[in-house]
DNA sequence: TAGTGGTCTAGACCACATA
DNA sequence: ATGTGGTCTAGACCACTAA
């Protein structure tokens, strides 16, 4: 039934939500644990994996001694803020058309970026802007400061198109490990009203401002990330961990 | 070593932090799994589970083949944005001294709460209005609304100070499951750069909307909370999750 | 090549919900 | 009393890192 890569956890997990999206349980009800084990030929700790998953993204909700059901209102949210995701999927996920438009790529030292990222004050960075829209509406502005010296291989502006946790991979010999995100509210100058077209009266926003970790723990790359949140509302699932 | 309530896992976890916290592993880096389990006297499962909290919180990371480590970075986040934690809790983990202040309570109906929570438009609500202080500066302020039907036992002023999600199982014979959060950003209002004691030149909040699902998946509770975010930066990890 | 974390299994027992 | 999810164990094998 499944093969070895991706685990097998993860191949349960999708096959199981896909299960849910087409609707193909009754009552909102999710067969046993046991059962889906025997059915799928796994193990009843791989099924339990798979459906944990599930439930930290508010898919499911399990009850002990009752069952596993589906959670309808849980299926509202759209992004685990705890989750590495393209902005590209990101907006496909709320059922709208992506774009993405690069704005510039300029070469400048930075001085406060430096400091964020342990390097010498007058260190050159890439720094790349971006706009994504979401059925032809510009929903997330960001800019990316990267490292110029960590580059080394020559790069198109194609590649760099593509979400900076991939293009450190493939250009930069090392790999990403996550990012240390600050969520901070802002009330939006002018040239970002005029960049995501936003309405003439103010309105407040929320940006992203990101450090992302190699995988020796040292910081590589920041990224403040502007999003339009009359478009794009940002949801999470709150649940008791202990 | 261990007890059996709460779980294995969990006291794992917390021993480990512990240790973490106090500086007792060198280099940085933690015992390798065998070991811990070896030494703990429990089952590599359980040590794993463990490592695997700590890892999704920052406050480690596992590599492959090479061993686990302490994130120095990751200790800065206090919030985990997916966890309900009491306010309470979360300032004094910025190393604040909490207090709470219960600055009104009323009775009244409100439609547009009563659509949310799916009940009769002219049903009355409780509305209570907290502040928390932060070494005697205001940090948070939240309105909660509560169904009065749903309350089933006499409450006092000091009841209503608690967590609301602490007051449900309490009160209104129902169990709390989780929050559905709604990330937004805002200008604050006259009355909340008072309540907030915000400095006079304006600038933006965050602030969470949530509804509160009870066991069986109905919503029993609206609530919104501001942050002062000058203060209390809300800070988290993001991370590949495949 | 030795040691580490990553994955998966089979099975045991417990706690709780439902009837 | 039965069936469900919750916890824990012991052990196997794989993939990767580093010396």
């Amino acid at each position: 039934m499944f093969q070895r890569s991706p685990s097998l956890v993860e191949q349960v997990k999708s096959y199981l939500k896909r299960q849910i999206l087409q609707g193909n349980f009754d009552n909102g009800r999710i067969p046993a644990e046991v059962e889906l084990a025997r059915n799928l030929n796994v193990s009843r700790n791989t099924v339990r994996d798979a459906l944990s998953r599930l439930e930290i993204e508010g898919v499911i909700i399990r009850r002990q001694g009752a069952g596993t059901f589906i959670n309808k209102a849980g299926l509202m949210v759209k992004s685990q803020l705890s989750e590495i995701v393209p902005y590209q999927a990101l907006i496909e996920e709320y059922g709208c058309t992506p774009a993405i438009e690069l704005i510039s790529v300029e070469e400048l030292p930075s001085p406060a970026t430096a400091e964020k990222l342990h390097r010498h004050a007058d260190e050159p960075f890439l720094l790349v802007k971006k706009r994504f829209l979401a059925d032809n509406q510009p929903v997330i502005f960001s800019s990316t400061y990267l490292p110029t010296r960590i580059i080394r291989r020559a790069y198109t502006p194609d590649d760099l198109r593509r979400p900076v946790f991939e293009f450190i991979p493939e250009f930069c010999e090392q790999d990403f490990s996550y990012f240390l995100t600050e969520l901070v509210p802002l009330i939006p100058p002018d040239w970002l009203v005029s960049a995501l077209k936003l309405p003439p009266q103010k309105s407040a926003l929320v940006s992203f401002e990101e450090i992302g970790y190699n995988q020796n723990n040292e910081p590589a790359l920041m990224a403040i990330s502007y999003f339009r949140n009359d478009l794009l509302r940002l949801r999470l699932i709150r649940q008791n961990s202990s």
